[in-house]
DNA sequence: AGGTGTGAAGGATTTCACAGCC
DNA sequence: GGCTGTGAAATCCTTCACACCT
């Protein structure tokens, strides 16, 4: 058996997630995409939704709706659909997000300054709380956005970890960085890593990381857009992601 | 029937994409995965791999990396493995990466700018060539990165888009001018776009969108590390992602 | 021995279609 | 009439296992 405890993590895909009881994986990713629908009903004042309403916003059939949803519960009404409030509260739930989590970010470059800008976290459930650099030109920088708070050295992290109770981390380092300070990072106690690096990380099973690489998002528009130049046929529906 | 020729795009997952003779959309993912192994290879002096290694450094299994290069090809030498080199000129190519595209972005803000300086993209076949924005403060702003080229008003997107024939536009505005700015960009002769604005963009059948949603993205992460907080039992590989 | 390519088997996910409820 | 929840069917994707090559 070559079953290592330390184990690889690929990008965009769950290669080995641990799955629940029978919860299909590509149903928790759409449960975050109900939920940021169900938000904007919310803003447009609508009380209830029904699952062919939500699945059209959204591209998806009526019965991945229905499906997904009682993967967790039944939360609808016969004849009246989901009621938006309820269901919010509910994928919320699900989750994880009914709670606000700390997050810690490492990088202090364009790309983390960005991020630890970035409005769209509030309202969701994160909070950027602490920015680390292994520069010493950049620490000590103060962050727009996190009034009082400055860039800290690695040298700050466990203790900051325990402090402020953090789970989740958010790489924005080069490449070269990127495993080492994953490294530090889990074993300071961090449990699940947002990975901007151009990477794959190794890491403990009981770590969870999703990866966002920028490249490989542009490669498969760039395989989608050369696929629809010279067609067999035009599909009929928008090609997505 | 149904069938908007207008219709829908989704996040993360290619929710309808035209999907060609047989080739899963995972496979396709995937290639990105192996391409960017390759390239670590190539800069370790490895000239040749097989499929077990591969698969190993990526967290994948040697029959899904043999398969997923068979659906494009037979690029391997049995007892030897895959040629390195050989191996990412095949998939540069199947990719669409085997030439340079230009690249337009919408959006300078702390996001944008961030993508506009991001190192990554050159060397992978993406050029970022013009930034745009609707704000007239940041029109004129030169860009860091790109040397005598400035933030550009939306009114010169299309003779830009048609002279410097660019058919893949980063979207990094806020979430209300996503979708018009969409449109604009389709109307002006784009083929695929990288969405970073936190909403559902719906888009003609013709074209390809690529969402990227930060907030999503660690939604997901908030439910796998809820998962493993008081678990069954533990897994034994890596979550992933 | 070590490795690819691939049909066949196995699993996972999606879609169908309908009973039951409002 | 409209709508959910859900078994059953269909489809899609991954893994197995082996013929064949070097």
């Amino acid at each position: 058996m070559d079953t290592d405890p330390q184990l690889v993590s690929t990008t965009g895909d769950a290669a080995g997630t641990e799955r629940i009881v029978g919860v299909p994986t590509p149903a928790v990713r759409r449960l975050s995409l109900y939920l940021r629908q169900l938000e904007v009903y919310v803003s447009a004042g609508k009380a209830t939704v029904s699952s062919k309403q939500l699945g059209k916003d959204l591209g998806v059939t009526d019965a991945q709706v229905r499906k997904d949803l009682a993967y967790f519960g039944q939360f609808g009404h016969p004849g009246v659909g989901y009621r938006v409030d309820g269901l919010i509260a509910r994928i919320r739930r699900i989750l994880g997000t009914d709670r606000v989590w700390n997050v810690l970010l490492v990088g202090a470059g364009h790309l983390g300054t960005a991020l630890a800008a970035y409005r769209g976290f509030a309202g969701k459930g994160f909070q950027i709380v602490a920015v680390f650099d292994q520069d010493a030109a950049k620490v000590g920088v103060s962050i727009v956005s996190l009034p009082g708070r400055r860039v800290q050295p690695m040298s700050e992290l466990q203790p900051t970890i325990e402090e402020l109770d953090i789970r989740i981390a958010i790489l924005a380092v080069p490449a070269e960085h990127a495993q080492p300070v994953a490294d530090v990072l889990i074993a300071s106690g961090i449990r699940g890593l947002l990975n901007f690096a151009p990477i794959t990380l190794t890491v403990p099973a009981a770590v969870s990381v999703v990866a966002v690489d920028l490249s490989t998002q542009l490669e498969q528009l760039s395989y989608r857009v050369s696929l629809n130049r010279m067609p067999s046929r035009s599909g009929e529906r928008a090609a997505t992601s």
